[in-house]
DNA sequence: AAGTGATACAACCGCTTCCTG
DNA sequence: GCAGGAAGCGGTTGTATCACT
């Protein structure tokens, strides 16, 4: 395939757009919609590639744009929405009216992990507490290393959370709607819920992790089968970098039941 | 007041996906 | 089914601004 030309070599501007431009490319959207990006700039007089103009009008000039500062509640759901979809910022920006995908990840680069780092440091601090009080409890428990009882509790909060971009390789969008058991809509009930898990209803023996099976059923694509088996046990001992670890952590939160293997 | 580092955010780059002929 | 063009997307960069020394 070829590829068109850069702006700079075909003569057109680069960088911060002016007033001017911005009012051109408005009153022309306005008037005649974007229709065609490539041809948009030529047919409105800006001396930009359609694609600068595209960028501009979706990521600052639309109407329904919404801007300033991003509240709390905001903040909190991108982090949810990020903890489910990885670095699919469209896809968080499609539940986020009026901000837009560009917006989400400089504010995530910017602040949220930053809050997010401070936010995982403060739980592990309380992990390494809660640990040694089983450990107190039952000498003979089973091995379950900090960094996996920790993933079990909690979704990946990670550094850079390299490790979620990693994982929509593996399971990308399609292969998820595509599998026999719709995942469940996120609902405000489903935070609540899995909240409620990290603070309470996480019950861990010497040789299980168990939520109380009532709370939901646990809920997953049924051909993961051979990885999750129908009676909601996780395999520890499965290797977390072959991608399963995306839905190892969305299902103990989404089911709220976890069974560990004897080991 | 000047210099320097940190931060925020707009814009760009290049790859992927989608659409059409 | 294939090729080519357009749009979409996520990662990265550039630069303005702020805070601190």
């Amino acid at each position: 395939m070829v590829r068109a030309p850069c702006c700079e070599k075909m003569g057109l501007k680069r960088g911060p757009w002016s007033l001017e431009e911005d009012q051109i490319l408005i009153s022309y959207i306005q008037k005649h919609g974007h229709g065609n990006w490539r041809a948009l700039p030529k047919l409105a007089g800006l001396l930009r590639c359609g694609k600068s103009c595209r960028l501009r009008w979706i990521n600052y000039l639309r109407p329904d744009i919404k801007r300033g500062n991003f509240t709390n509640e905001e903040e909190e759901n991108i982090i949810k929405l990020h903890e489910m979809l990885g670095n699919r910022w469209s896809a968080i920006a499609a539940k986020l009216p009026g901000r837009t995908d560009n917006e989400i990840k400089n504010v995530w680069h910017t602040h949220l992990k930053k809050k997010l780092n401070k936010t995982s440091s403060e739980l592990s601090n309380k992990r390494v507490i809660s640990k040694q009080k089983i450990k107190r409890s039952d000498s003979n428990s089973s091995t379950i290393t900090e960094s996996e009882s920790a993933s079990a509790c909690t979704t990946s909060s990670s550094d850079d959370f390299s490790s979620v971009g990693k994982r929509k390789d593996v399971i990308k969008s399609e292969d998820i709607e595509s599998m026999e058991e719709p995942m469940p809509e996120i609902d405000e009930s489903f935070w609540s819920e899995a909240a409620a898990l990290d603070e309470t209803s996480t019950h861990m023996t010497s040789s299980s992790l168990t939520i109380s099976n009532e709370i939901l059923p646990l809920q997953y694509p049924s051909n993961c089968g051979d990885i999750f088996p129908q009676e909601s046990k996780v395999d520890y001992n499965s290797n977390l970098d072959d991608g399963m670890d995306f839905w190892y952590d969305i299902f103990i939160r989404t089911g709220d039941q976890i069974e560990l293997p004897e080991f």
